[in-house]
RNA sequence: GGCGACGUAGCCAAGCGGUUUAAGGCAGAGGUCUGCAAAACCUCUAUUCGGCGGUUCGAAUCCGCCCGUCGCCUCCA
């Protein structure tokens, strides 16, 4: 039984999926910059959801989408003199680039705010024709009174929320809370036509329409970032449950935690480890997903360069036990016990820490095996697949020596000559040229191995 | 002010009423193997879960208070 923690009622339950396929809404990126980590932390956390339930059997249909019309994007166009299309195709594409990096599967659409306007524009006339939303000079308001179970996701209450002070109130609202589905072009913007003449989507509305028009009006799962609560997701409840009728909009509301920032005074040096491609130039995507996902998606790992680089020496561990030659033997490493653990921590909400502990405890059942002369071969099978659920690629890291396959075992035979000869302290000297580019060797029953670290 | 999270070994991090005198990873110590190493294996590294009370036959796990971190309430994954 699948159980996840579901954000609207504070409590774990168990997953029963609407139809046969479950159709799943993760509010992605505004694309005016490049993705940064925590970017990386949801979609790997979602990738990794994915992944799972169709390990379990399911057909999965996941919807991510990009908001391309925003504010930010905006000022970044007129910051860099160029059109808001071009930042929005630009960081797009980086977008892509960095999520390919962290082996993050492509969802099954991407929609785009801007792609989607009929959608968008006739969700809004829905509220306004239901008497939900109301206009005013070129622009649309959402009324929040008119919904009696406004805040039940972020457990606000509006009249508390007016007490503070930072509302203000947009001349003419019936109501503070209320929230703009539609704004009426200012000069220099981008703009739509619609019946209440040309301006843009709101924040909040996209992702309905969107959600709508992919998924259908009853979605399984919708997720994000915990700072997304509020006021964004409690506004797409509000307008799409008012349009639709169809309550709840979705059945789990999933939100993953927020990065945690290590020492404050590092500011520069944090703006690129902050950035996922500078990120990826120092470390592998296995050792980014192994760092974030050692801890349960609903906490708040830390961004230490120290931890992710823990986690690079961590994958070494694994990937030795996967590369372990089979011996013929008629016993085997039994991992089904492993497997168990494995899927039973993933059942429970999805308990990633935990999960990755089986596999360690396999890994080294795989090594016991190794010594004691028996078969290893499903195991190491087994851990390629449990490993493959969490999206972890189980490659060697790129060369860093800049030595060919060739030259490097060259070298070794060359040192091996050395050895043969006795010669301890000329085969040691190749051993350490090796080792500082990156390059580690064994000595085994078999000859020497070697390997990129 | 309102809503909410968290505090577990040197570091990261599971566990959330008994199967645990607390998983797993990194780091560290000793041993096996090795020419020496590396990797791996074996052993060890929190009698204790921020503090103090309480509930219970039994609490890291539930309740109360206190101390300390943090997020949201405005754009944010």
């Amino acid at each position: 039984m699948i159980k996840f923690y579901n954000s609207l009622t504070h409590t774990k339950e168990e997953f029963v999926p609407i139809g046969d396929e479950v159709k799943m809404y993760v509010c992605g990126v505004t694309v005016y910059d490049d993705s940064h980590l925590g970017h990386a932390l949801s979609s790997i956390v979602f990738d990794v959801l994915h992944r799972y339930l169709e390990f379990r059997g399911y057909r999965v249909r996941r919807v991510h989408n990009f908001t391309d019309v925003d504010d930010k994007i905006i000022n970044r166009a007129n910051a860099d003199g160029v059109s808001t299309e071009e930042i929005t195709a630009q960081y797009i594409e980086s977008f892509f680039e960095s999520m390919d990096g962290l082996n993050v599967r492509r969802a099954t659409v991407h929609p785009r705010a801007t792609e989607d306007m009929p959608e968008i524009i006739g969700l809004i006339q829905r509220l306004v024709d239901g008497g939900a939303a109301y206009t005013l000079n070129g622009s649309v308001y959402f009324r929040v009174r008119n919904d009696d179970d406004y805040g039940k996701l972020s457990g606000q209450n509006i009249e508390q929320m007016l007490e503070s002070t930072r509302h203000e109130m947009e001349g003419g609202k019936e109501h503070a809370a209320d929230f703009v589905l539609w704004k009426a072009a200012k000069p220099d913007e981008p703009r739509w036509d619609s019946p209440w003449g040309p301006g843009r989507p709101g924040w909040h509305i996209e992702c309905s329409a969107m959600a709508f028009k992919h998924l259908g009006e009853q979605i399984d799962i919708h997720g994000g970032g915990l700072d997304l609560i509020f006021p964004h997701h409690e506004n797409e409840i509000a307008q799409s449950e008012t349009a639709s009728g169809a309550v709840p909009f979705a059945r789990f509301w999933i939100h993953n935690g927020l990065l945690r920032i290590a020492g404050q005074e590092m500011s520069k040096s944090l703006g690129n480890a902050f950035n996922v491609k500078s990120a990826l130039e120092e470390f592998s995507s296995d050792a980014i997903r192994l760092w974030i996902l050692q801890s349960h998606y609903r906490s708040n790992p830390l961004l230490d360069k120290d931890l992710i680089a823990s986690a690079e020496r961590s994958m070494r561990r694994i990937r030795q036990a996967v590369e372990i030659e089979s011996t013929d033997s008629d016993d085997s490493v039994d991992f089904r016990p492993f497997e168990k653990r494995f899927v039973e921590a993933m059942d429970d909400d999805l308990n990633t820490p935990q999960a990755i502990a089986a596999i360690f405890d396999l890994c080294r059942e795989v090594f016991r095996g190794r010594d004691a002369g028996i078969d290893v071969s499903d195991a190491a099978e087994a851990i390629r697949d449990l490993t493959g659920v969490l999206g972890l690629t189980l490659e060697a890291p790129p060369d860093k020596s800049g030595l060919s396959d060739d030259e490097i075992e060259a070298l070794i035979e060359q040192r091996k000559e050395a050895r043969d000869a006795r010669c301890w302290g000329d085969a040691d000297a190749v051993r350490d040229q090796l080792a500082e580019s990156g390059i580690s060797i064994a000595d085994g029953a078999g000859g020497t191995t070697w390997s990129r670290d």
